[in-house]
DNA sequence: GTCGTCACTTGGAACGGTCAAATGGGCAGG
DNA sequence: CCTGCCCATTTGACCGTTCCAAGTGACGAC
């Protein structure tokens, strides 16, 4: 008969009556059971499952003055191949942040102006408590807006430019390239070139760091190795090409894997074959490295993502057994694939052929 | 001196005060404009816009049952390389929502029974307004409990498996493979096969459609030339290479871009140029598709997330004026690149090798 | 001059929780 | 027996907004 086959949403008042408490009671049993009798909780208790009570976040909100929202920006345009982490790091956001009944609200900016006024009308209108941050810059006016306000940010990224911030979690990019040399030099490899972006960006040079010191750490030579280039697998593939045919590499270590792709390409197209003749590795395990059998590092993506978490609620609650507010660095994996194994058959791995009957 | 720099808050009442007006007054302003005079709207916009003050949503929420937030899930994986799109979709939709005022909430689940769990609590907890959905699985318990509870959804793919659903935005994929056929048969290919997935899957076999279909009408023959294959590149390339060697097909019609990428494989395996020998078009115009010069399909995304929230906008308040609660079908727009195109360079492009000095 | 109408404005209750302070009963200490 | 105290629970105010009903003053009509 009544079209809102709902019945009334159970409130504080309502769960109070049917347990014959006062709401504050209620209220008790959920933020402060200690105060509570045992009976008393065992009652309240039983009638809060019984009518699946759940407190309305917007009445708690309005003392408290928490929403129990944390904000992160999603880019307009993911540039290459790797923007997929960013991807994955937003899943692993939104799951650590529900461990602890938060939620992750999305925002849009095109430009630094644009997302400060986006962080003023969220935190205006609805109240988010706390933010994340993926991009590094950090002498922009963002992260000044923010921490004028007090407001609790993590960032997923070094602040390159500003060391004075402290709360960053990160992949240890040299960790990455370095595990990926001394992977190359296990495999016989000591002709090992770097394909990175031009000097200047912190995340690429930190990668190009490991690579460097642990060549160095080889007794490798890395004279005329290095390159700087854009992230753009055709320019990758030429200079891929011009190192393995003129200066003998074998193997190449990427700064990411649209770089490796080029990489790959210049490979095929001199008719050696990958992993067995000219190793290529990757950087950031996007869907394409698996795709194509290309080793590359993974950044430990869900690490990142509760570490960044962790972050913000030691900010939100600073309580005394909270752990301190520290940088946090994560090593990353190497994932080998056939691209730089010379234990398994090179790309393509032999698959019997699908024919549609003719 | 005070530690907290900014000033208090500015609520509806400190503005009534400041204008000199009651808060009514000032609600009206906003809510009401007709019921104020030209006066006392300028006054109290003067205030407002002084102060900066922005109605703060829980207050709002609490009065009118609505928060303005609209959930999404977010995929634990996303397999293949076309997961890419549904993040573009996830960053048009946020855009498109801040338009009218909302905002997009993530959640995960890791099966059907954790999203039902997740809905119920964002619906009682944080009162959250609408949903999308992006799988197009319609039997199963999740559209049931929502129309059950009659929460407004829209959902970005058919529902295949249930006509009934009126509330959803797709993307015509017929006719996304018949401009790849009607493209490819401009450039003078008549074996144009096509590498899809097996039968069954509601949008693979609408691709397939659109390449019999578009095949039909040019008069071609399309025995022998239609595949049915997991998503993997490195099954798509040992087809491609079947198709093509022994077959004669000359151009590959894909219903992604993971198998198109394979196919790619395939035609440089063979030592043909791509798109000046055998064409590739993939399927959703992935990073990849940019990265490598493949010619690909893309999806309208920004028009698919902007219908989603138009039909969400209808169902939340179903006002005269308003456009019926229709279904839309959107046409993709197919980017030829290098890989389908005799006028351009095979891939790869040619680009000045960038050598590090030695 | 009184009254109704109209355009505008106001006061107070309500939404569903939390906070701070008050209440009542039981029990030990003087 | 009275006092003081602690535990468990209740009471009442309050957060910021909107809804509802009623109040104000000007103005034209009777």
């Amino acid at each position: 008969m009544d079209p809102d086959d709902g019945v009334e949403r159970p409130t504080l008042a309502s769960v109070a009556a049917l347990a014959q408490v006062s709401k504050q009671t209620v209220s008790n049993v959920l933020n402060a059971p200690h105060l509570v009798s045992e009976t008393t909780l065992d009652r309240v208790r039983a009638v809060i499952d019984e009518v699946g009570y759940r407190p309305l976040r917007a009445a708690q909100q309005m003392r408290s003055h928490r929403s129990q929202l944390i904000g992160i920006r999603i880019d307009p345009v993911r540039e290459g191949i790797g923007g997929i982490v960013l991807d994955q790091f937003l899943h692993a956001l939104t799951r650590s942040a529900e461990e602890s009944g938060h939620r992750m609200v999305l925002f849009t900016a095109d430009d630094a102006e644009a997302e400060v006024g986006a962080y003023d009308e969220l935190v205006a209108s609805f109240a988010v408590d706390a933010f994340v941050l993926t991009g590094t810059s950090h002498g922009d006016p963002r992260t000044a807006w923010l921490r004028r306000r007090r407001l609790p940010v993590a960032s997923f990224g070094r602040p390159w430019d500003d060391p004075a911030g402290r709360s960053w979690v990160d992949t240890d990019g040299a960790a990455g390239t370095r595990a990926a040399v001394e992977h190359l030099v296990a495999q016989g490899h000591t002709r090992i070139a770097f394909l990175g972006w031009p000097a200047g960006s912190g995340t690429g040079d930190d990668r190009r760091a490991g690579w460097s010191s642990a060549m160095a750490d080889a007794g490798l030579p890395i004279a005329g190795l290095d390159a700087g280039l854009p992230d753009d697998p055709a320019v990758a593939q030429a200079t891929a090409l011009g190192l393995v045919a003129a200066r003998g590499v074998t193997a190449l270590v990427c700064a990411s894997d649209s770089l490796a792709l080029g990489a790959l390409g210049a490979v095929q197209e001199l008719g050696r074959r990958p992993g067995a003749d000219v190793a290529v590795v990757g950087f950031d395990d996007s869907p394409v490295a698996a795709a194509i059998g290309l080793s590359s590092v993974a950044q430990p993506v869900a690490a990142a993502a509760a570490a960044c978490i962790g972050l913000l609620r030691g900010q939100l609650d600073p309580g005394p057994g909270q752990v301190a507010d520290e940088p946090v660095l994560l090593t990353p994996r190497l994932v080998v694939r056939a691209s730089s194994d010379r234990g398994t058959a090179a790309v393509p791995t032999a698959t019997p052929p699908v024919l549609p009957a003719p």
